[in-house]
RNA sequence: GGGUAGGUGGCCGAGUGGCUAAAGGCGGCAGACUGUAAAUCUGUUCUCAUUUGAGUACGAUGGUUCGAAUCCAUCUCUGCCCA
């Protein structure tokens, strides 16, 4: 059942950040089957690229032979993390957090299994923790954190000047508390978090050691970030979503082709699940030929979370686009209905390309704006007949998005 | 509870009665250069109409004034100090 030690796949492929017992997590993969648990926030209706490498090690792990519990924080999330913001979070209904859970158990299941020996489960801390009477847990749990020392970690340290509610503060104890349940009601042994969660990750293994077991362990993974150490996944409309309806799988396929040098190598060992041999080859490429690593990047990630048919259509969309190779039936679409021969600037509203009619000029202005492979100065411009003569106008923003308008 | 400093555009941050749709930086977008990369340089970055123009906006509400982000009052939120 047990293959292949996890702890050697994890290290090679460099998830790895920080732990807090290398050796005796080490030894433990070795010799059993380990339930380990991963904490998601249901703070949206959809993953986004911040978890994806939290899956992948879930995934990476489960097929190593061990247990994942992923724990939905809908107890937690009525709360919000502290850690890296540095304002408090909008406090969230009941009723969007129950939502966002259930949407969120969706994409978990692409990356692992809730079948079989060792299958996943979905836990919610609501369970748990919304029933917890303040002055019990507050004797119970409270007596065993130290004020001094929750102040020294980074997470509250930061976020001293600028005002820091007790409410918040006790985010690390219910983190912390969370692990504890699950070790004792699942076995749980190992809590596995991005490397912001760090001080509640240790929060929750010294607690678990606080009232007698000794057999607690974290470990954080890297997060991904560009090489000026800004999170990765933004885009101009804000998160890399995992949801298709929130980030089109060929939005999502561009940003991985488009991702700079220095990343490739990281993003392929992190985020697919290509031999690692395989990835030494293709960032080993200098220069012009990196290109190739992105788009086998590119493709690999995409199909993770989006499948292979659709992750084939982006790719052919990309083709079509840049190489003239390709197929263009997949390419982003807008149907302008009976309103086809509008002026320019109307039509770049209508396809989503500005969402101003202020910006839409800016950009035709500048050159930025093109209509079947000729720039548009023109803020005159109207569609024509002649704009359709395929049956459809190509009219692109820039060098890299494209829509097709019918 | 007392004292004090504050709340400005996506973020940071200038601005103390008209020349302020509001300096500068970051971020975003476009152009040039390229490899659908990075770095760099240039332009641009509230909305509507574009020729000048109009509307909305500086925590909230009311007021003073020909005129307010700027002055006054009340409210509200935040930091710091004291208790």
């Amino acid at each position: 059942m047990i293959k292949k030690n996890v702890f050697d796949i994890l290290d090679e492929r460099g998830y790895i950040e920080q732990m807090t017992h290398p050796d005796e997590i080490k030894e433990l993969f070795e010799k059993q089957s380990v339930p380990f648990y991963i904490g998601i926030d249901p703070t949206a209706d959809s993953l986004h690229v911040g978890h994806f490498v939290s899956l992948m090690v879930a995934s990476h792990m489960q097929k190593c032979g061990h247990k994942p519990i992923i724990l939905v924080g809908g107890g937690t999330a009525t709360i919000g993390d502290p850690s890296g913001k540095t304002d408090m979070r909008k406090m969230m209904t009941r009723e969007m957090i129950n939502h966002n859970v259930e949407c969120i158990k969706k994409q978990v299941e692409k990356f692992v299994s809730f079948d079989g020996e060792n299958a996943a489960i979905i836990v919610n801390n609501s369970d748990w923790l919304l029933d917890l009477k303040f002055i019990d847990f507050m004797r119970e749990i409270g007596t065993l954190f130290s004020v001094n020392k929750m102040l020294s970690a980074d997470c509250y340290k930061n976020r001293l000047d600028t005002g820091l509610t007790f409410f918040e503060m006790s985010y690390m104890l219910m983190q912390s508390y969370d692990f504890l349940h699950l070790y004792e009601t699942y076995g749980c042994k190992l809590e596995m978090g991005g490397n912001d969660q760090w001080s509640n990750i240790i929060g929750g293994v010294d607690l678990i050691r606080k009232v007698g077991k000794s057999d607690s362990y974290g470990l954080t993974f890297k997060l991904l970030t560009t090489k000026e150490g800004k999170k990765m996944g933004k885009t101009e409309k804000g998160a890399l979503w995992l949801d298709s309806t929130k980030t089109s799988p060929y939005e999502f396929y561009q940003y991985w082709r488009n991702i700079e040098d220095e990343s490739v190598d990281t993003v392929l060992k992190l985020l697919t699940f290509l031999p690692i041999e395989t990835i030494n080859s293709l960032s080993s490429l200098k220069d012009e030929k990196i290109n190739d690593a992105k788009k086998v990047a590119a493709f690999e990630i995409t199909k993770l979370v989006h499948g292979e048919e659709e992750a084939i259509k982006a790719q052919e969309a990309a083709n079509a686009l840049f190489t003239g190779s390709g197929n263009l039936d997949n390419m982003p679409t807008v149907d302008l209905g009976d309103n086809k021969f509008v002026s320019i600037i109307d039509a770049i509203i209508l396809a989503g390309i500005a969402p101003s009619k202020g910006q839409a000029r800016t950009l035709v202005a500048q050159g930025g704006i093109s209509l079947n492979d000729e720039k548009i100065a023109d803020s005159a411009y109207m569609l024509s007949e002649k704009d359709f003569e395929n049956g459809y106008a190509i009219i692109k923003k820039g060098k890299k998005v494209f829509f097709k308008l019918v």
